[in-house]
DNA sequence: CTCAAATTGTTGACTAGGAAACTAAATGGC
DNA sequence: GCCATTTAGTTTCCTAGTCAACAATTTGAG
């Protein structure tokens, strides 16, 4: 800061607007989801696996951006709804597999319904080409970062 | 979703790149301020006290979008580290207000240092104009949601 | 081969915040 | 003026993460 000059406000800065935004759509979206008793991180963690059927734990703290700690209290949860199970791996007895079962099958298309709804609420306010600019300047961060984890917070 | 159709990818979702930008962004700088021993929220509750000398706990809660008792627990800590102190009001003996301690006021600016240069760090690789687009673009989405509040997390 | 190093997942201690119950004080309807 | 209501801030309990220590297993250097 120059000297006699002020330091800079709040609002001078694109992370607080980046982070105000965000905020406001992610507890949005986690209101929607609490609705069907699920949390945003374990939303994305059932539609990880919903493509991929069953990946290890490492993998998916890898990919969400999560310590491998924090995934395991997950999947103890998701087990405890029944909506992932785990399964032993048979090359490598430290590891494991998780997989989705039926349960969550079927709810992980409500869930992303709620999830395009809740885009909808809050991104429908800007034109068609300005939704794809906003795309395309997240894009554009993310990728000189090499930000490739699915965020949870 | 459509029948015979798959549920929409979580990069189909502005929200999701939103949350994963916003989210590097201020764990980077959660990383920077930490080495001045402050968290993202201590910023915040410093920075808006530095231009209004003091404030009720009460107004900096609905500034900052948090509950009143995270602010009395943040203000705890903030007054535990010498940054911040509680001082009785004359009119209203339930209230108090809150202001900063002379070594806050010297912190403020050296933490807009790290607030600018983190900045710097993730939208200096966008254009000039670009940056002014994503501004306007969170701006409207901010405006349209009357999201007025510090977001904290 | 063997044993040190690396890897997988779990656990415990800790942090920061929300929700709701709570205390103390002020307000206001009558 | 009194008491019910409201308001300000605190506290307790809960949740969901991190970090670091840990046990079990695999790997690989020699």
């Amino acid at each position: 800061m120059p000297p006699g000059d002020t330091p800079s406000d709040l609002h001078a800065h694109l992370g607080y607007w980046l982070r105000m935004v965000s905020n406001a759509v992610s507890q949005s979206f986690a209101r929607a989801v609490e609705a069907r008793g699920v949390t945003v991180a374990e939303w994305v963690l059932l539609r990880v696996l919903y493509d991929v059927e069953r990946l290890a734990p490492s993998v998916l703290a890898e990919r969400m951006g999560m310590t491998k700690g924090a995934i395991s209290k997950l999947a103890d949860r998701l087990v405890e709804k029944g909506l992932v199970r785990r399964e032993a791996n048979l090359e490598d007895r430290r590891g494991q597999t998780l997989a989705l079962e039926p349960a969550a099958r079927s709810l992980v298309p409500l869930l992303a319904e709620l999830a395009d709804r809740n885009d909808a609420a809050f991104f429908n306010g800007l034109l068609p080409n300005e939704r794809a600019q906003l795309k395309g300047l997240l894009h554009k961060i993310a990728s000189k970062h090499e930000l490739n984890t699915a965020p949870i917070d």
